[in-house]
DNA sequence: CGGCTGACGACCT
DNA sequence: GAGGTCGCCAGCC
């Protein structure tokens, strides 16, 4: 099916360099907050890509000063649960404050951190 | 330079 | 709430 603008509302470009894009918003993060893989995205002008901000975050080299961990799905779930991946960024937002529960943050919504729109 | 590779999300039963 | 489908696009071989 081609591309419908009815169906999935207007489409932004994302340039090349998207995934320093990525990687430099998700460091002005504050501490003990979280937010979706969408807002990202939708932080950086483009709705559709919140699977690709997925990969940028996949692209972050360990060690990195990037808090990747603080990026979950829009079900406020850490994505790739049961990964060793997955156990990390939960043990990591335990640390900042950030309880999760089967791999679902708890009160997610309390925790999200409005992101600014493009 | 063509093909492969994915940390998602909205929507539908 | 729990399952499955489909669309998305920049990087890296």
């Amino acid at each position: 099916m081609p591309y419908d603008p009815a169906r999935h509302g207007p489409r932004r470009l994302v340039g090349p360099g998207f995934h320093a894009q990525v990687h430099d918003l998700v460091r002005s993060l504050p501490p003990g907050c979280v937010v979706t893989y969408g807002d990202v995205g939708a932080s950086l002008g483009s709705k559709n890509v919140a699977r690709h901000v997925g990969y940028a975050m996949a692209a972050v080299p360990a060690g990195s000063d990037v808090p990747w961990w603080r990026v979950v799905a829009a079900n406020g779930r850490v994505a790739r649960a049961g990964t060793a991946m997955a156990r990390e960024q939960q043990r990591r937002l335990r640390t900042e404050g950030i309880a999760t529960k089967n791999g679902r943050v708890v009160d997610f919504l309390r925790h999200r951190f409005p992101l600014a729109a493009p």
